[in-house]
Parts: structure tokens; sequence; C-alpha cells
DNA sequence: CATGAATGAGCATTCATTCAT
DNA sequence: AATGAATGAATGCTCATTCAT
């Protein structure tokens, strides 16, 4: 950049989390810097920091974002089905599938959620925060109203929402050569259809 | 300390490991230092690096440590058992059972599965180590031999190892208050069982 | 320095190299450390790395600038003179000269050189390196062309070279009163001419 | 070791000056420490410092070891002329003779002697030390009885002295592959009757 | 909005030295 | 005479952040 280039304070913002991500995913939230993410996109460090209030606050916004893009991508397309059966079957779907076609953002989403806490110095993976609840939400609300709905046999929602969401989380850990992404999905769904039916 | 506490290698080797997993669980991989682990425990620095040749062996072996404990605390439960039905269930009761009384170890091994990267640097969590693999191979083998042997019915070990494996680690987070540990790994149980039966 | 100063690269960099100079002179090359070149103009150590990669890459700059530096008095003084004989003896002059007149830069260079090492660990007194050479090269020419123009006998340039390289280095390590410098300056030049013609 | 061994501290001594010299011939002053001498000769670190009050004086003793082996070896040679022509055209000689067949002590002194320092902070090379001057004594006495004898032009002892030390040190940083041993002490010697008949 | 010079705290590591055994 | 565990100070370096321009 010789010339400064002013842009708009949103979009520099995006521009920011998206090298953000693309740095975390590379080399890790341990050796990400703000100077790594600013060379990257070839602008200065103290641009990050008159965008955001410091390295937490950059964090926590490129984890919303990755959080709210991930649920718009899953939303739309449950939302499209009738049935609770078909909204859990299409929100497996729709999980595995963006696990597969945005590992970028599931591996910095990962690097944040394990590696950033709290001011209290709670882990994200720990607590309960806004950016990350808007998944499990969700599942909740499908496997309850299945439950009501009597779609599903009687079991506890909560624990049907931790196994789903653990059987989307291991596929990043896997899916590489040992586990297909198709007859992975198909797997899933028929051994969850086995515990809801 | 002023005067001087000779103590034997091995171990002094296992208070450093026990001391960066307190400080790895109480304030995280990030902010974990070489000197907050020698503080903690009244020693100088330099001591650590006196037996380990850097940050990387220590964490090394501290998963490696974590790992061991965990697997014989789950295989001793496991090899009682004769079907592998019972096993299988052994496995799940076993591995809530230590998550939950062994609570550090576990916050302690994700920060380091989570943070650590090979020389190469790839992430712990994307790649095959030894020092993980321990109890994942120890579940494919119980669901293996009980496809083989028709105990199961005929479903992908590979798949149900994810999905088991999932709603191990999901308790981690979520059995504080929300769901008392019993209760769930009862649940889990009844879930699995109409998995592979 | 409470408020900051700010001061352009360029000079700063100067002013680092002189520091490094006035420190390697005081101290010696094993003692110098970037945090004491730092505060010994009031900076911080960090800035120290902001200008420069790292300590070996400063140690070459000085060198560099004190090579420079040295040249530069000595080669306006010799391109004046026409004969290679004048300009022979102009160089030890001149090198003499310097020598005393500088006597700081002489010890940090003489610092430098005897204990930097190339990245191959081989160290800069036993190798050819652009930073070191450009004095050898100017002595080098003057004989060589005498020689070629039959103002001296047939001597080996590159012996002569040696002898009177060290004739000039040796005066820095006598010097100070065993020798005076003016007498020495005569004493060495008539040696050399009986060598020479 | 694994059954300590026990020997003699004289000869202990000389082992661990010994390991000095190829440690500093091998990695130069400034990376050379008391483990990595000891290393070098399977024994700790702590056995070094019960030997010699500290780093310090080991470098001394070993500077001392040094000059005393090649003046042995000069004096020896020089000994056995009766005039001082031929003691001076032997002790250029020996002196080049002794850096082509014992490098590794060379490049051990010049190590030492341009890194070292007095504890009131002046570089060895700077100052008069019992160590440093026996070998220049050598050279003076011989140039000094030559000119008393008239076997000399009258020439300044301590000047030709300087001319004719630069000329042997020299020989160090150029006889590789530039200058060939034999060829180089010829004209040495050829340049230096000129100076003094 | 944007830069880049500057700080200061913190980190992993190295090292000479000490000392109980 | 010899070891090796242990210290504590020091070093080069990194980094988030600040701020004059």
């Amino acid at each position: 950049m010789n010339s400064r280039d002013y842009i708009e304070t949103d979009e520099r913002k995006k521009q920011i989390i998206n090298s953000a991500i693309s740095v975390l995913t590379e080399i890790g939230y341990v050796k990400t810097t703000l100077s790594k993410i600013a060379q990257n996109i070839n602008i200065s460090t103290g641009l990050i920091s008159y965008h955001f209030s410091g390295k937490e606050d950059l964090m926590q916004n490129t984890l919303r974002y990755l959080v709210l893009e991930e649920r718009a991508f899953i939303q739309e397309r449950v939302e499209k089905e009738k049935s609770n059966m078909n909204k859990l079957i299409t929100y497996i779907k729709a999980s595995l599938a963006y696990q597969a076609a945005y590992r970028d953002n599931n591996i910095a989403l990962l690097e944040i959620v394990f590696n950033a806490r709290t001011p209290e110095n709670i882990p994200y993976y720990l607590v309960d925060i806004d950016e990350k609840d808007a998944l499990d939400d969700l599942l909740d609300e499908i496997l309850r109203n299945g439950v009501s709905a009597k779609e599903f046999v009687d079991i506890d929602p909560k624990v049907i929402a931790v196994i789903v969401r653990g059987a989307v989380s291991g596929s990043i850990l896997k899916t590489n050569d040992e586990l297909n992404l198709e007859a992975y999905t198909e797997k899933v769904i028929k051994s969850v259809k086995r515990m809801v039916n």
C-alpha cells in the first residue's frame, strides 16, 4: 500500500476478520499475532488496534462471525423441512456438509473456542456464550418439538443433542481419508434414526 | 526455597508434569509458561529446562502421562468384562466416570491437544499421534469384535466410535449442572444400545 | 525517556550503530548485549529489534559501517597521489593515522571481526567477506600496479600486502606509549621502501 | 563414565585444557561453554569448576599453555643457530611452520586473546601479559643483538618486531589456498632480509 | 482512516556456579 | 576426586499496545 487506501470501518473490520480466519487456520491460535494478521492484508498492526479494542475483542468478533455463518447455512436448509425428523436429518446433513465445504472456518472456530478465554479466565468451551449456543439451541428445539409431537420416542433432548453435536464435531477430526463424507453422513443419520425412533 | 532440595530425576519430572497439569487447567495453554509451572512448585525455571529439553517436550510428556492415566483407568475396568456389549457399556461408564473424577486431567488434556502442534505445524487434534490414539484403539477393537461376533448389528465400527467418543467428550462441556452424571451415563448407554442392537 | 522521541529510521539506525561501537569498545563483544546498547542511548531493547533483524544483523551492519568509514578515509588520501610509490606511502600513513585518530572504531572492528561468525560458523577473520575486504583490495591494487609499472622490484604483491597490513594492525597493539605514532610511521615507511625498491 | 574414574589433578587439568582448545577451535570463544568443554571429554561441568576457579581462570591457563607450547617449538630451533641473522630466519621459519602444523592451537589462541579480558576489563590483545609476551621477547632479543653486533643495519628492533610478528600472524588468515606455506615463507624471509640488511 | 516508530512486559532458554551426596 | 541436581541472573527476542504524525 503506497498511497493510503481509506476504506469504511465495516468493510475494514470484515477484511481483518477474514484475515484472522486464514491466519488462525494456517498457524493456529498460539502463533497468531496481530502483526501477522495485519501483514496478511498489507495493513499496519496499529490499524487493527484502531478497529478492535484488543486481541480478545478481535477473536470474539471473529468467533461470532463464524458461528453466524454456520448457523445461517444450516438454518436455511432446516427451515425448509416440515417434519421434525426431516429437520433433524437435514440438520445433520447440513452440519456435515458445512464442515466439509468450509473447513477453514471450522478450524478457525476450533482454534478460538479452545484457546480464547473470558475476562474471568473461563475457557469458551466451558462457558455458555451467545456466540456459541446458537447452533445448540437450534438442535435442542428440533429434538424437543419432536418428542412433544411424539415423532421421536421418549428421549432426553439434551443428551441426544450432545451426541449429535459430538458426531458432527468428530467428523472434522477424521473425515480426511479414513471417512468418506457422504458415507459417513448416511451412517450417522441411520444411527441417529435408531436412537430416536 | 533457600536451602536446596535435591530429589531424584524421575520424581522431579512427575512433580513438574503435575504442576503443568494444574497450571494448564487453571489458566490455559496460551498463558501457561515455564516460569508459572516452576513457581507453582517453588523451583527455578532453569530446573524445568534441566529436566525437559524445552516447553514442547514438557507438553508432550504431560500429554503422554494424561493419556496413559486415562487409558489405564478405563482398560482396567473394560478388561474385567466378557461380552463385547458389556465391554462397550463399561467403556462408556468408565470414560464418563473418569471425566467426572479427574476433571483437571481432562481439561489439561484438551488444552494440550487443541494447542500443541507437531514440528510440521499440524495441530495434534488433526493428526494421528501415539500419545492420543490409545483410547480410540481400545474402543475400535470392542466395536470390531462385537460386529464380528454378531453381538452388534452390522454397523461401521469407525462411525460408532466417533459418535461414542463425541458423547464422552461432550459431557465435559455440559456435565456441570445441566446434566447429572449418573443420569447422563444411563441415557447415553441406552441410546448407544439402540444403535448397536 | 518518558515522552517518546520519534526519529527517522535511517537516523535511528546510525545512532544504534554508534552506540554499538562505543559499547563494543568499552566492554568487548562477549559482554556486549542489545540491552546495554539500548540503555546507552536511552531507548528500549525492543527498538533495536525493530530496526535490525537481530544481534547478528546489527553487528554485520556495524562492521560494514566501520570498514566503509576507514576505507573512505584512506582512499580519499591515496587517490590524490599519482605514483604507486606515493600511493603506497600514503596508504600506510593514512592507515596509521586513522588508527590513531579513530581508535574506538578500530577496537570495535577488531571485536567484531574476531568474534562474529558466518551462519556456517566460520569466523569472519578466516573467511573472505565483502565487509572486510575493501581495504585489502585497495592495497593489493597499488602493489600489483607498482610491480607491473616496474616502480617496485619483482615482489609478490600478496605477500607484501600481508606484511603491510600486519604492520598496520600491529600498531594498534603497541602505539600507546611504547611507540610514538609519527616515529613509527616513518620507520615503517622506510622499511617498506627497502622491501619494494 | 559409568564407574567413576579418578585421575590426578595435573593430568585432569591438562585434559580439560586440551578439551578447551578443541572446543574453542571448533565453535569459537563466544559459544564455548564449560558444559561443552566437559561433555567433550565426558566429565561433569562441576569438575571443571573444581579444578579451575572459573571460566576466566581456565581460559588464562589455556592461553599460558598455548603460548608455552609455541615458544618451546620456536625457541628450540632458534637456539641451535649461531648468527643473529640465522636466528631471525629460523624464527620466521619456525613460527610459520608452527602455525601450519598446529593450526588448532593458533585458532584457539586467537580466540582467547581477542575475547578474554583482564579483571580490569582490558582486552588481552591490548595489554602486556606474561602469557603473551614470551614470543615477542625472543624476537626483540634477536633483533637487538643483531643491531648491536652490526649484523643488521640500524633499524628500530621494536618496529621490525611488529612487522615480523604481523607477517606471521597474517599468514594464518591467508595460508589456505591463496598462499602456499613454503613459498610464503621464502618470500617473507627475502623481504625481511632486505629490511635488515 | 492509517502508519510505523516506540515501549515495556514477558518468555524460553542458556550458563557459570554451588553444593549435597 | 567426581557427579549431577539446582539456582538465579542474564540474553535475545516477541508482541500487544500506544501515540505522534
